[in-house]
DNA sequence: ACGTTATAGTTACATGTGAAACTAATTGCA
DNA sequence: TGCAATTAGTTTCACATGTAACTATAACGT
């Protein structure tokens, strides 16, 4: 009926999806490539996958967040959180309180030990980050931040 | 030991990562985002998944595929293809053919129920993919063009 | 021809992930 | 007060996904 690896005759009636031209897809496969790339580095290091390193990054930032503050502003939903948490918690990286006036809320904070791994991993992620954005001419990097900027859905506050 | 909710303080020797302008948290964020809206719409109609939708695209476009082949063209792995499959063919959506010279490689093919939900997905999809490319004006679509070219990996040949 | 090696595809296992149900604590309001 | 409705966080379940092991067939080198 047609040849194998041939693409379908030019007369079709169904006009197939050009997958390697189509946004969503291309998205799906850099961030994918660019994400792992990173995350090799310190996933086999420290056995820390990305959902919990996204965790300590916010942490390092902003001490004292509960749980439903750093599922904010890693835009991760409360359980993927609760689990990273619970990893970090147990694994001496994170430390946990109980918020004084309100017994549900955790007050969060990396420990020494997290501090430790933060401020190795940081400047390796960020390594890395360069390393793509190497390809682009200084041009095409403010093309590339203002696109985003303009594509990004609401951004934390 | 330091307030909730602010940043740390200034001359932290920490210099903790900026998650919301770090490139690969902004593409992953934004290519679950994108593929996510675009996935919703078919995915509840015709109960398929973002694999196997990209399965049914090349084979739409690439008539009498193996099964490796079309793991290259989309960039997944053969397990992921051979699940994808399993489920397509089970559900009528796909026939499968063994090669004749070759007994291991099989011979992929929509079916006419498989044509027609490709026929329905497809135009839906491009429509969303607008839908997102609406946000940026033409010399944005072209320098984004532009970007994705120089960082993508190598892409199927 | 024949044993080694490579290839196509599937299966099994371990792990990750999201939705919904659940517990505990707090808030709102009659 | 006291009870219903919210909220923080965890647990459970179903399902997706990746790695490695496995089966069947074919290709290669002698």
């Amino acid at each position: 009926m047609s040849n194998p690896r041939n693409p379908a005759p030019a007369g079709a009636e169904h006009a197939p999806l050009e997958l390697e031209h189509f946004l969503p897809y291309r998205l799906s496969i850099l961030s994918n490539t660019v994400s792992q790339a990173i995350a090799d580095d310190y996933q086999r290091r420290y056995d820390l996958s990305v959902t919990e390193w996204r965790v300590m990054a916010v942490l390092a930032r902003f001490h004292g967040l509960s749980a439903r503050e750093v599922a904010e502003r890693t835009l991760m939903d409360k359980v993927a959180v609760s689990r990273a948490l619970a990893r970090l918690v147990s694994a001496g990286r994170v430390h946990r309180d109980t918020h004084d006036g309100d017994k549900r809320r955790s007050v969060l904070s990396l420990t020494e030990a997290g501090w430790l791994i933060h401020d190795d991993v940081a400047p390796m992620a960020r390594a890395r980050e360069r390393e793509v954005l190497e390809k682009l001419d200084q041009e095409e990097r403010q093309w590339l931040t203002r696109i985003l900027d303009k594509l990004q859905p609401v951004s934390q506050k």
